[in-house]
RNA sequence: UGGGGUGUCGCCAAGUUGGUAAGGCACAAGGUUUUGAUCCUUGCAUGCGGGGGUUCGAGUCCCUCCACCCCAGCCA
């Protein structure tokens, strides 16, 4: 792959805090973000734009960025996460400063606690989860004063102490913040910040039976590590509030800015851990890993670079508003980064066989193929050229109009990199399916043009007597509506069944000469990747295609069929 | 009269103190081409959710209306 530069982003609303931040002498004029993933699940194309922002921004600042697993919630989380996730963002082009986890702070997160009780500003609840709920209010209507409000300071310490010595079930109590019960902002009707759990935690093992939210944790940890910048998703707007107050209570380092962004929204796909799972769980996909599906996994496997992917997030934009973006701008990023980068290469993915009838039997050939059409950097390759070859079905018909640019009986077309060849007769099964296409070719035509004759077009080939058999997957999006969220029917039932199409062809054998993870270009195919899983096992080749060549051949083919 | 947000071309998105609507994707039309790819050229918002107002001048200020999104976990 071709080491480019990556741009910077363009200017957008937060980057226009920090530049001004920065110009004030806010923070010291440092800038320091934070990637802050819940170990509970694989990484997507949607945290590749909270890591492309965070890290991006942090480095453009002149910043440093640290990667945090945000655990407080041990039911749901495993170490085996935190590990892919490391994965993910390296692969991704990103290293972090420092790595934390949210569970490190649990003994501070507990004395700040302890601090709050004594302040008279957070209490123990001994209501039930339903009894909470109900004291709550609604959207509407206020809420009312839990009858603990008022427990003394002496009864909350003592009682605080004995939850954290494990003499409570789960449940039984927990820690609230003593806010406002009226206010019109739900978050900050003395939101609970810990509760009783009595299940080992993956870093702590069991040294807690207590555990700290998300809310409490947050602000906390951000402060902590000299955060500047904590950027999150809208969905916390109205979070803010409470992580302000919670600091403003606190004797804690630095004074850390949330500011939300709007999570990414890609047309024909799901992002919520919930969804992937499930999609992983009732086996619509094979695993995380999977081709088709939007984790960074997936789509590593799949064969996206990792410059597409950044070049991706930069041109999606940073803004608070809600968008839907087209899988086009995704498709286009990949191509550009490839079709620079990639090799070309010729394979057929639907065969159909071509015979020479007037190119001797012993008279195999090898050509000099160029690997790139305006590369001449990547150099060139040998490709034999023998008596019988394969094209693509597609590629032939008894007959045609002017427009259709490929081999048709009795007519002329080139083989890429070699010679034209005539289709003089075919071959047909009992069926009457063409089975075989019988051509004579030019010798006169290697590298030059024929006198007076106007050639319809070029296609692609692979020798039929030296090739290697390959299994081609070709991907279509894993729903059939742009907005599987939005429908009425379940998800699942908009899963499109042909989201995986797999091909027996075959590719030239100097594909074998080069890197098992190489990105190809099969010429008037798309670009193709071998899978790193798969193929290993089989023995066979099996490439997936990343994505296709941009098509106006689809819009070509219409033409054709109407007239 | 709950709170918090967002509305600029089909999609994404620039637009600092009001000065006369960037760019990318998509699309269309030409040109080049031994990939119907790439590349090159050109086109693509008298308009900035609607309606008022202030102003010499408003996407940018004021008023008002409308639409959409988020919030009632002891999840994050």
């Amino acid at each position: 792959m071709v080491d480019r530069e990556d741009a910077r982003y363009p200017s957008n609303f937060i980057s226009n805090i920090m530049t001004a931040d920065q110009a004030s002498g806010k923070h010291q004029g440092r800038v320091k973000t934070r990637f802050p993933p819940e170990p509970n699940g694989y990484l997507h194309i949607g945290h590749a734009k909270a890591i492309c922002l965070n890290f991006g921004l942090a480095s453009e600042f002149g910043g440093t960025t640290n990667l945090r697993f945000d655990d407080t919630n041990p039911e749901k989380e495993d170490e085996h996460f935190m590990t892919a996730m490391r994965r993910d963002i390296e692969w991704l082009g990103f290293r972090w400063e420092e790595e934390h986890n949210a569970s490190d702070y649990f003994e501070a997160l507990h004395d700040f606690a302890v601090q709050l009780i004594k302040d008279g500003k957070a209490y123990v609840c001994s209501l039930s989860a339903e009894e909470i709920r109900s004291y709550r209010g609604t959207l509407t209507e206020p809420g009312t004063d839990s009858p603990y409000r008022s427990r003394s300071v002496e009864e909350n310490l003592d009682l605080f102490a004995r939850m954290r010595a494990g003499e409570f079930e789960d449940g039984a109590h927990v820690l609230r913040l003593k806010i406002d019960m009226a206010s019109g902002n739900m978050n900050l009707r003395d939101p609970s910040i810990y509760r009783i759990r009595h299940v080992a935690h993956h870093q702590t093992g069991d040294a807690w039976c207590i555990y700290p939210l998300y809310d409490y944790t947050h602000c906390i940890s951000d402060a902590l590590e000299r955060i500047t910048h904590s950027l999150c998703d809208t969905g916390f707007e109205d979070h803010r509030p409470l992580y302000d107050w919670v600091l403003d209570q606190l004797d804690v380092p630095g004074n850390p800015q949330q500011i939300e962004f709007s999570r990414l929204n890609l047309q024909y796909t799901v992002t919520s851990k919930r969804k992937l799972k499930q999609l992983i769980d009732e086996k619509f996909v094979r695993g995380w890993d999977d081709p088709r599906m939007p984790t960074l996994a997936g789509m590593r496997r799949r064969g996206y670079t990792p410059y597409a992917l950044r070049d991706f997030c930069r041109r999606i934009g940073i803004t608070k508003s809600d968008n839907n973006v087209e899988l086009a701008l995704l498709e286009s990023c990949i191509r550009e980064d490839l079709e620079a980068s990639a090799p070309r290469a010729m394979a057929v993915i639907n065969p159909l066989k071509v015979t020479l009838v007037n190119f001797e039997k012993e008279q195999a050939e090898t050509l000099q193929v160029p690997n790139h059409p305006k590369d001449p950097d990547m150099g060139s390759r040998e490709v034999p050229l023998t008596r019988t070859l394969y094209i693509d079905q597609s590629d032939f018909r008894l007959e045609a109009n002017k427009k259709y640019k490929r081999l048709v009986l009795g007519q002329e077309v080139r083989l890429r990199g070699a010679y034209v060849i005539r289709a003089v007769d075919v071959r047909k099964d009992e069926h009457g399916n063409i089975k075989e296409v019988l051509c004579e070719y030019d010798p006169d035509t290697l590298g030059v043009n024929p006198e007076g004759r106007k050639v319809r077009g070029v296609i692609h080939w692979v020798s039929a007597e030296d090739c290697v058999s390959a299994e081609f997957r070709r991907f279509e999006p894993l729903f059939t509506v742009p907005f599987p969220d939005a429908e009425e029917t379940d998800y699942r039932d908009l899963i499109n069944p042909n989201s995986e199409q797999r091909w027996q062809g075959f590719v030239e054998r100097s594909v074998l000469q080069q890197p098992r993870a190489q990105r190809f270009q099969f010429e008037r195919e798309g670009y193709f990747i071998q899978d790193d899983v798969d193929a290993t096992t089989s023995g066979e080749l099996v490439f997936n295609e990343i994505v296709g060549l941009k098509d106006s051949a689809d819009k070509m083919r219409a033409t054709l069929e109407s007239d």
